[in-house]
DNA sequence: TACTTCATGTAAGATGTTACATGATTTG
DNA sequence: CAAATCATGTAACATCTTACATGAAGTA
């Protein structure tokens, strides 16, 4: 495994849970760690063949049901990796948030600034729903104990998060009002 | 400006603050926006050099003092290039946050599990502690007040994330702790 | 039949980091 | 004088997204 490549493991965690198919993990993506994960197909499937080739994962195709479809199941080296990469720290994520970089650059745009505040918490708004939407899946699909524990410790960094973004917003929107009357 | 570059605009907005050269432009990154942006070397001066090409900056080489420097200087284009990107409503920021990730797939290596929250609240607190700096050097150094505003905005949300990221992780210990009292 | 969803994949290009090369100036 | 900092840049590589190509199966 090269040097750190955090989408094999992302792959690799997914296929921890379940034997996918490399449309399945994107659903799955989607559904559960989109908040603050995301791999696209150009990313996906290319990795999945690379699993297979060093022997982290296997392919058995599958058509139950009619539509031909690979399945990856993940071999004893995968889990292997996979908890090896887990004993390591997690680096630091350097984040880009685009909407705090257009905020600390409108005193040359004063009349924007509303409107990213506004969209932003807005947004957060709609994260908030969607997570509660992601919750209730968790607690009924989930069978795994530890898995669902673990479900909930991420989801409820993303509801802090998101409660944390709408009341930043509203507060510096009354700021911004009280600062400038007109 | 062909699709979207956000780098471009984040030297255009640095820029917009002062005249700067490459070498400053990395140096005020970190010690303002650092904590939710970043930009290389093989970013910033490739980047600079297609500012000038489109018009957008001039250089100016400067030797105040004696090292020589090429000092970037925004033009009335790049000020209208900036603004009208102001006035774009911010993309969404697809985040990739390692240390989910790994609390996620965590079930599979439980014992790792409390060792990656304690490394995240630490690096929160840490946050908490540079982010005060930064807030101190802001309201020291910055004249504008328009400005000085934006930076406190775009501050104040640095500091509630980096208070919930220790809450959260305290309280995650916490029932970390009470699940598995062995 | 037409549209949507399921399903796999590739190619091109944008984006970004790391490591390296170079050398002047300042500080201990 | 040695080390750190100032200062600019490039090349190689890694990463990631977007758009495209393809086609089967289910649904209206």
């Amino acid at each position: 495994m090269a040097k750190d490549n955090r989408s094999q493991f992302a792959l690799l965690g997914l296929l921890s849970l379940a034997p996918m198919s490399g449309y399945d993990i994107k659903g799955w993506i989607e559904r559960s760690i989109g908040y603050f994960w995301s791999e696209s197909y150009g990313q996906i499937y290319p990795q999945l063949k690379r699993l297979v080739e060093r022997g982290y994962a296997e392919v058995r195709a599958e058509q139950g049901g009619g539509r031909q479809k690979k399945v990856y199941h993940l071999t004893d080296d995968g889990r292997q990796a996979l908890r090896a990469w887990l004993a390591q720290p997690a680096q630091a994520s350097p984040q880009r948030l685009e909407f705090l970089l257009k905020l600390f650059f409108c005193a040359e745009a004063p009349e924007c600034t509303a409107a990213h505040l506004r969209q932003e918490r807005d947004r957060a708004q709609q994260t908030l729903k969607e997570l509660k939407a992601i919750e209730r899946e968790l607690t009924d699909n989930c069978e795994d104990e530890h898995a669902l524990q673990m479900s909930l410790i991420t989801l409820n960094y993303g509801l802090g998060l998101a409660r944390h973004t709408v009341r930043w917003a509203n507060a510096s929107l009354e700021q911004l009002a009280k600062g400038r009357p007109e």
